[in-house]
DNA sequence: GAGGGTCATGTCAGCGCTATCATGGCGAAA
DNA sequence: TTTCGCCATGATAGCGCTGACATGACCCTC
């Protein structure tokens, strides 16, 4: 008796010994059923079901040349931002054969680059990668990867083939505009990572005062650090120490809105009455928060799920007739930039009493 | 010439052609480097520096009955929780040739089973799991994989291979023997999903109250719907309604915290003075609440690490004498729970204007 | 009834790599 | 010098599966 290298799991000519035909069938009725008469199909399937079989994923990779794996490349997992990207595609992709490899870049363009290298070099069947910043190298891969490939969460004019996200510029547009028809005139920007989507929603807020006339670089605040809530509440006091009569912040994301409210309790500053607070993304937590918080719903899952829809049509070798899709974002205005009429600081009592 | 399937790249028999030696020559240089002359291994190295070579993993997994791929089954991606272990997972990996696989089980026992059948399809090095409450047929496949299996994120007694985690109930006990020792006597539970770990914390609950025989089941309040900021708020109305004498609650996890907090600023009840807050977890925004929040902190990114750790010395067949590694917890405590000797409900100022 | 088309099934030869055993050279021990 | 054993390297035979082509049965058309 031959040994058996894979662990005396059966293969494909056992199950085709067991139906009584040759192994070739058995791959294909486990393919393409259709090919195959519904007499040998249930013999098969019975030979499989009495056998256990579990096709070796490697063999067939390796035999034709093509994986059931769909690459994954984001910048970061903590960023509750991506998780939702995640799930999206993940449920996209639940009841298929299709399994998920995915790669965290921690937002560095080499590491992203490096990562790219390594998962081509498993022909995945698609690749999903956030953002559209790649660098030249990563592009001219994603480019010659021979794979569908979908960059998410951004929008650009030359996808390098599919493309589904919102415009980071106009959603920062969107979100200063709002501060400014609310009645703020002194509006900050509080930014952490500064990856290329946050500059570009920067780029919409600069664009959004300067028409109204009220830009002044010195209310943007940023750091290279990762964004976390201390994060908002120390960029907060900054810019608060800098430029005193700041009267709201665009806060490039929520995690630092949430901070920013903090420092706002903690200083005795009324929201919305003499700060006006915006967030990004819309977090769960946006709406419970007290005040609420005014932040920008971005369809996170919905991008993942329609990655992978799109990724899926054209392993099917039906290419979507729209390469790009913009998915749209959604203005959340909640209490904290409804601003009162009547326009003054108005001190608060104490929130707490802790010794 | 013969025709390629895998779109043109090198193979193993290419570099050897081109380094003048045979393939299986070039195949030891890769992976054991020590078991080929100098000489040799110098030529060989060029000759994959020049054609670009990568190896194809399908035909080295199917070739050698043995993958690099570590699988990681997390109950859920948007819960911050396991967003660090992952994080630790895959830092420990970084500059190894493994890859992660990982699966989403959703806190089902029974798509984690299904997850666990698939994965060990492809015969992973290790397996990574979150938890000690696989179903039977789990634990026998698990027990049954052949590769090294590393149960994380909680503590029990008999570990299918090895575990990194700390004791849930003994967690909750000490969260709750704090509340105690701080002043508090009419604590409530606030629990969301109610997950076998979230069942032991309050297990630790009941018994430190029983302890101090002030145990009263009316205060506990749980929900099998998912955790949310929103929901933490709802909960604590809930329980107030229901019972409006409780001076504080330990939440089951921080975002239940947290909105039990905004709750208490909405209600315009004190917090530590007329209600103290404890969550669970210590993620980064509890340090940045005003006021500052108390929790647990678990250390997530080093059971992360950890775990890989102990999986790459299994492989290595150096299975670490130590198989339950207990990484503890600890306690922070915060302003939240920081009662002033006088205990007495204050009323508090409004928190903000708006409208 | 010959020719041609379609369909279900089979044969065969790899995919790119590694396990296994074989080989030859060389130094140490006898 | 002879013998042995060790080491570096090579030849060979698959791993489990699928692509490409072959085969034969059956049906339709003129």
């Amino acid at each position: 008796m031959r040994k058996r290298r894979n662990g005396g799991r059966p293969t494909i000519a056992d199950v085709a010994q067991r139906a009584g035909v040759s192994s070739i069938t058995v791959s294909r009725a486990l393919r393409d059923p259709e090919r195959v008469s519904p007499q040998l199909r249930q013999q098969i399937e019975e030979a499989v079901r009495e056998l256990e079989y579990v096709p070796d994923q490697h063999a067939r990779a390796l035999a034709s040349a093509r994986t059931d794996v769909i690459g994954v490349i984001i910048p970061s997992f903590t960023n509750n931002v991506f998780a939702d990207v995640l799930r999206g595609i993940y449920d996209g992709l639940a009841q298929t054969p299709y399994q998920v490899q995915l790669g965290n870049s921690r937002y560095s363009p080499i590491e992203e680059e490096r990562l790219l290298a390594t998962f081509l070099s498993q022909r995945p069947a698609a690749l999903i990668v956030a953002g559209i910043d790649q660098t030249e190298r990563g592009r001219a891969l994603l480019a010659a990867a021979g794979c569908p490939v979908v960059q998410v969460m951004d929008l650009g004019d030359d996808p390098v083939d599919m493309m589904v996200g919102f415009s980071h510029r106009a959603s920062g547009h969107a979100v200063t505009s709002h501060l400014l028809e609310a009645g703020y005139r002194r509006i900050g920007f509080l930014g952490a990572r500064m990856d290329p989507r946050t500059q570009r929603r920067l780029e919409g807020y600069r664009a959004a005062l300067a028409e109204a006339g009220l830009y002044d670089p010195a209310r943007i605040t940023t750091t290279p650090a990762s964004s976390s809530v201390s994060l908002g509440r120390d960029l907060l006091r900054d810019l608060l120490a800098r430029m005193p009569d700041t009267d709201a912040v665009f806060c490039n994301n929520d995690d630092l809105a949430l901070g920013a409210l903090f420092e706002c309790q903690r200083a005795l500053l009324a929201v919305p009455a003499s700060m006006g607070i915006a967030g990004f993304n819309d977090l769960e937590m946006m709406a419970a928060a007290c005040p609420s918080l005014t932040s920008v719903r971005t369809p996170r899952y919905e991008i993942g799920s329609r990655a992978v829809q799109m990724a899926r049509a054209a392993i099917a070798g039906r290419r979507p007739a729209e390469r790009v899709v913009d998915t749209g974002f959604a203005l959340q205005i909640r209490e904290s930039t409804k601003r009162p009429e009547t326009v003054r600081p108005q001190p608060m009592g104490a929130l707490y009493n802790n010794a």
